[in-house]
DNA sequence: GCAGCAAATTTGCTATAGCAGACTGCATGA
DNA sequence: TCATGCAGTCTGCTATAGCAAATTTGCTGC
């Protein structure tokens, strides 16, 4: 045996694709919250016959982007904010748990490959720091260049705690807490908001208490700062 | 408009029957973890046509109790005795959540309610303790009544909480952490495990964190209340 | 015995047809 | 003007047929 199958690198059947297409769809706001639907519908839409969307919207049904308002009905689920922040502290709870299990868990590669990721937000954030400090226009380069670190830095911390069900959950709870948020934060950004920048330093900490292998420290960082930046987005106290 | 109507007591759909029956038979252990299975052999077994079953294996996929082995080959997931820990701690993590959301919302109804179904656990809990003391055999009926009422008080401060996204989110962990808790814990009591007697009064605590709006007190509670039950099935420290 | 290959079977996936119930709009009558 | 019935249409649900690919089976040759 010289080498070892990917796992279905792209399943490609056309309920998949449905489901994936009509996902974003929905969380990037091409289908708006309570919009109404129907198979048929959306079966021509995307070019397929109906079975393949319904199985898509059992799917989506069950993570509750999708609802049935009656017994032959079905549309686009309807959130209001205050669901929306509580979704956002449902995710800061779950982030929390990952990075105890990561404390557990991260390997020295994983740990390493952490700490290039927040040189790297650095290097582009202190750039940044330095551009807002003399006024002049923030360049949107490195905006997108912290911002795609950190990502993957929180990526990596999941991925770190390697457990399915907890990715799963927490896959399924952004779609509602965090559709609109980069939007938003990229906006304050722009603005002069220093929320985001101060909460910055909290990383380093963070990766501190993984390399401790300290999972009480690292699951309250982690929530903490993942329930901060609800709290920047809705003017909440947690 | 004299009446409202009420939303769908009974969906019936085939589809939602055999979500319901293959997900009853997975937990219960009827179709044991990784077990092969196939469309057309569930769908004889249930006695309907393939596509509701295919829907009701859409769904449970999305929950992981069934994945996909192969291009064409589905089975009951497999899940690890770690895995099965370390859903306990999400568990837990959502259910101290979800103590946070109900001393926020809770109604005095629902309070009063709460405080009812403790009078009614210690009033048969008492009697256990009793009948334990002097060396004779438990009651079933009375440690049946202990565990439904603490039950139906974890449901109603979830309900209290009164958020969908969690109620979902436990639901769907609780397939795994939970699936043979009370049994386990049953046996633990006959046996004369003190564990879970101990945790008793925590409800107390919890319910006066609730009435206070007290909404970090209740989360911690809660969690660790939570935790423990893990704790007493797996020997860990959490 | 056993590895390798090909035929036969199995299996998941998709499209389609049709049913039963819900919804819409319009005409009718008070 | 408004409630009421009644087609006609729409919609979700289920069963079925068939395809293409994977899996299994069994045969062959070493």
């Amino acid at each position: 045996m010289g080498h070892m199958t990917l796992p279905a690198l792209s399943s490609q059947t056309l309920a998949d694709q449905a489901y994936r297409a009509l996902r974003a769809a929905i969380i990037q706001g091409d289908l708006p919250w309570g919009e109404k639907i129907t198979e048929r519908g959306l079966a021509a839409g995307l070019g397929v016959s109906a079975t393949p969307v319904r199985e898509a919207l059992r799917r989506l049904e069950q993570e509750q982007l999708v609802e049935h308002t009656g017994p032959r009905s079905l549309r686009v689920a309807t959130v209001s904010p205050q669901a929306r922040s509580e979704s956002g502290l449902i995710e800061a709870s779950l982030e929390g748990v990952a990075a105890r299990f990561a404390a557990q868990k991260a390997t020295a590669k994983q740990l390493d490959r952490l700490e290039r990721l927040l040189d790297d937000a650095d290097a582009a954030g202190l750039a940044l720091r330095a551009e807002r400090d003399v006024g002049r226009q923030l360049n949107p380069d490195k905006v997108e260049r912290v911002f795609t670190a950190l990502r993957d830095f929180h990526d990596l911390v999941e991925a770190a705690a390697d457990n399915s069900h907890l990715a799963r959950a927490l896959d399924q709870v952004r779609a509602f807490s965090r559709s609109e948020r980069l939007e938003i934060t990229v906006a304050q950004l722009a603005a002069g908001a220093s929320g985001p920048i101060q909460r910055y330093g909290q990383h380093r900490e963070l990766l501190a208490a993984l390399r401790a292998h300290d999972g009480d420290r690292a699951e309250q960082l982690a929530r903490t700062h993942a329930a901060a930046g609800v709290a920047d987005l809705a003017g909440w106290d947690v």
